[in-house]
DNA sequence: ATGCCTCCCCGAGGGAGA
């Protein structure tokens, strides 16, 4: 089963590129973060029509995520749990029955600059959050996953220039231990599992000329339980989307596993 | 040193992104 995550920047803009892309990759699964589109304004038809189920949780303008599956999604839920007074789409979950269940989480991760501030506040804590979360799919000794747009730099290898972002939110100590709070429960970094070289990143800017440069962040992981990384088979960035027509500033991730 | 693009809102120009 191959299953991507893309922060495709807007659904209304992207639509096209993601039409394209999805038939091409050969996914069975797409997880889509920044969709910027309230449910019912999102355009279900055309990728309906490519075989895929969909389910959304959107607001409007800003954040919002989806799935994309060829297979049923079931058991869907909505937001990250752990605060009732957040109302940033940001988090959706749901099961994929392939030769066994697998449970996928796909997350938003907020930004959080500038920092300090109480935006970076609101990452952290939604990070704490995420952490529970995590837990909890670990005490389930099941195949999940979680991906999409972490908005974390693990390591300097993850960015092209990384004192450029040393006082950066996504790239502050805290962000960077928050994270690792969360892989060292137990989750294997999917794309570190099958490749450890530098130079691959998954965001470019918009400004400057980023991509010409390869001047690119590596924000967007999978994180999988025991259990999934198991069955882990592959994982790489399709970074010629970031060539194309009009693209995202990121681009997909995707993993393949064995189920 | 610097938000230099691109998206959203909508129908001007500001907020957000990372």
């Amino acid at each position: 089963m191959k299953i991507a995550s893309f922060n495709i920047n807007g659904i209304k803009a992207r639509a096209e590129r993601l039409l394209e892309w999805l038939p091409e990759s050969g996914v069975d699964v797409a997880l889509l973060q920044e969709i910027k589109s309230i449910d019912a304004n999102f355009p279900r038809a055309p990728f309906e029509d490519l075989g895929f189920n969909v389910e959304t949780f959107g607001q409007k303008s800003f954040n919002g995520v989806a799935i994309l599956s060829k297979l049923p999604l079931e058991d869907v839920t909505r937001g990250l749990p752990g605060d009732d007074s957040d109302e940033q789409a940001r988090w959706i979950e749901a099961t994929v029955i392939g030769t066994r269940a697998l449970r996928l989480c796909n997350l938003y991760l907020p930004n959080g600059n500038p920092a300090p501030g109480p935006k970076y506040d609101y990452k952290l804590a939604w990070m704490e959050r995420l952490r529970n979360r995590a837990r909890d799919l670990l005490t389930a000794e099941e195949p999940a996953l979680m991906a999409g747009d972490w908005n974390v730099i693990p390591q300097p290898e993850d960015a092209h220039n990384p004192d450029k972002w040393r006082e950066d939110a996504l790239f502050l100590p805290e962000t960077r231990a928050a994270f690792r709070r969360i892989l060292n429960l137990g989750f294997t970094d999917a794309f570190r599992a099958i490749d450890q070289a530098p130079l691959n990143y998954t965001f470019w800017d918009f400004q400057r000329g980023a991509w010409n440069r390869n001047d690119g962040i590596r924000i967007d992981h999978f994180l999988l339980t025991p259990q999934a990384a198991d069955l882990l088979r592959d994982c790489r960035i399709d970074r010629h989307m970031r060539g194309r027509e009009r693209p995202s500033d990121h681009v997909p991730i995707w993993v393949d596993l064995e189920i």
